[in-house]
DNA sequence: CAATAGATGTCCT
DNA sequence: GGACATCTATTGG
């Protein structure tokens, strides 16, 4: 499969709404250091803009975790959530605004003996089915915010083939409580690496958003 | 299959 | 202190 080349700097620097869905079917790629390549196709992301409530921006203000959102467009925006995992954003829009693309889900392509180890699963829908997932899968941590995915070696972000418009689903973003009406959530309709336990993100979705934690 | 508890960093909207 | 852009293991139907 053809993965294509790396998006240009002029991809990422447009408002993360419009960079959201033209990312999905564009592949995310890591060369390790002994050459062997991991490459995941994306299928799910979700848009967060500045002054958007659900969004780390939210302030306008960056912090110290929050600073690399507010830099230039094309760099990773990694932030760690929950005690525990690690979630990987692209960093969108102009030099000084807080807006980035949260990659959710990817449907794993290339390394998936290694993304497997990562990942203590063999399960191929479980490898990239989630933020915390896809980054962990591709053994993403606290090191790699910041990184510059259009010039850097080894982490890159390929053209590969855009999904058109009928092929994208939207719907409201997950885990969102506020600020949640925003449809800024955009899947490929009918990939099975969406993140899994979500009623709505199939084709038949319902309204059925409840109360998740006590 | 659904629901839930637990892990616990970072910012406070 | 409370909320959160989450995942896993475990329990119960």
């Amino acid at each position: 499969m053809r993965l294509g080349r790396r998006l240009p700097r002029s991809f990422f620097a447009r408002p993360s709404t419009e960079v959201a869905p033209d990312l999905l079917g564009r592949v995310l790629t890591r060369t390790l250091a002994d050459g062997a390549r991991l490459a995941a196709r994306l299928v799910e992301v979700e848009a967060y803009e500045q002054g958007d409530p659900a969004s780390h921006s939210y302030t306008g203000r960056p912090t110290a975790r929050t600073e690399v959102m507010f830099g230039p467009p094309g760099r990773l925006y990694v932030y760690f959530t929950y005690g525990q995992h690690f979630c990987s954003n692209v960093v969108t829009g102009p030099d000084g605004i807080g807006s980035a693309v949260l990659l959710r889900a990817a449907e794993p392509l290339d390394g998936l003996e290694i993304m497997a180890a990562n990942r203590g699963t063999d399960d191929v829908r479980l490898l990239c089915s989630g933020p915390a997932r896809l980054t962990q899968a591709f053994g993403i941590a606290r090191a790699e915010n910041g990184t510059d995915l259009v010039r850097d070696p080894s982490l890159n972000l390929l053209s590969g083939v855009p999904l058109s418009p009928r092929a994208i689903g939207k719907s409201t973003r997950v885990g969102v409580t506020v600020g949640g009406e925003r449809p800024w959530r955009f899947f490929e309709r009918g990939s099975s690496f969406v993140s899994p336990g979500r009623p709505w993100t199939r084709a038949s979705a319902s309204r059925a958003r409840g109360s998740r934690r006590s």
